[in-house]
DNA sequence: GTCATCATGTAAGCCGTTACATGATTGC
DNA sequence: GCAATCATGTAACGGCTTACATGATGAC
């Protein structure tokens, strides 16, 4: 679960595990990635080749500026103390032409259903700017027809439960009316999404052309 | 994960591990259970004395009927077999005082956020109905707070990306945008539930009343 | 010199999944 | 008799979590 995300950060630049977890947390935002779980994953996806340790060269040794104090005095204290080796701790990843095809097998590839469906499509649409369009808009239908299904099983779900003449619950009620409310919503949004990348791919206003073949990535 | 809505079904009545799977899998429905994380489960509980199997009694004998088949036939089927003995390997299990504390407590207890806060939250909510008011009230305060943080969170990404000059992704974007639109929606939502709980704890109309001190169980 | 933060890792344990093994019951 | 379904389990494996260990850097 980890490694898409993974993967999908160090495409754009090479990132050590520390500033991974940070972006991990904020720009996917929805959950905390522990370091017990980051750091194996680094080394799982380094043993298979995805990603390589490059080290710290040169221009890493201070990308981060200090929140407070002057950057001259910052500057001069630098130059007072042992100048040059600092931050060599920091093991950066970059990603090679292995994890990129594991990148884009893990973005199209369509797992079994499982608990955290949610999840996975929205670490995909997340990184989904990546692929070719075609690839794209096959995750979009996937996941629409997940929508529907879910949507389909709840609407049977309620009706299943007005027909019980049992004192009914009024909790587990209200639960999958809203269940079936959001997954109506979700597929909207879906469908716009669909849409929209249709509307992309043949901008030309005819109304029948055949779908444009282009296949490139944005 | 499983222990809540195990402990919940059984509340009502006993029920043998397959059954179990089956409700599990169409009245929580939105996730397939499989055996291999049922049975051990049921295990795990039998032996912290929360459940125990009852022998299949009499009663249990055919509870369920054939979907095809002349009734009379099969019953006459069956007097010609060897009549009595018959579903034994069944193995129903029943909650005990133990399994009820810790039912209670599972429902109440408020787990550090992970990642399926969600569905954490929709199974208490199909099983709240056994909870006091009050008790009931503060998981929906909690959840509140949950979503108004995520709410919160959400906003401020979307303004991230804003003010970022990047390119910026649609897909990330959509992705952030819709995630608001769902928090807000889900906010709304509890918060009516709140309300609701709220109107029948103190069903007199007095708008200056001290709230009512009761803690029914429905 | 000390504390907060940056930074990387390991170990134990939990729980879920798939796949496998087994066998009873019942319809045809 | 044979296949489908009912029914209960075990074993191997994976991956995530918490807690622990370690140590550098920089601000004050």
């Amino acid at each position: 679960m980890l490694e898409l995300p993974i993967l999908g950060l160090l495409q754009e630049e090479p990132l050590h595990g520390y500033e991974l977890k940070k972006r991990l947390d904020e720009t996917l935002g929805l959950w905390g990635v522990s370091f017990g779980s980051l750091y194996p994953a680094l080394a799982r996806l380094e043993r298979e080749g995805a990603i390589e340790a490059i080290d710290p060269v040169d221009g890493d040794r201070r990308p981060l500026f200090p929140t407070t104090g002057s950057l001259a005095g910052e500057a001069a204290a630098a130059r007072r103390r042992r100048v040059v080796v600092s931050r060599r701790r920091r093991k950066a990843y970059r990603i090679t032409s292995v994890g990129t095809a594991r990148f884009e097998q893990l973005l199209e590839e369509d797992p079994p259903p499982t608990a955290d469906d949610d999840r996975a499509f929205a670490v995909k649409l997340a990184f989904c700017r990546y692929l070719p369009r075609e690839a794209r808009l096959a995750i979009l239908e996937r996941r629409r027809t997940q929508l529907a299904d879910r949507l389909d099983r709840a609407q049977r779900v309620l009706r299943a439960q007005r027909d019980r003449r049992r004192p009914e619950d009024p909790y587990a009620r209200s639960l999958v009316e809203h269940g079936t409310r959001t997954a109506a919503h979700d597929l909207e949004w879906v469908d716009e999404l669909i849409a929209a990348e249709r509307e992309a791919a043949a901008p030309e206003s005819a109304s029948a052309g055949t779908p444009s073949p282009g296949g490139n990535t944005l």
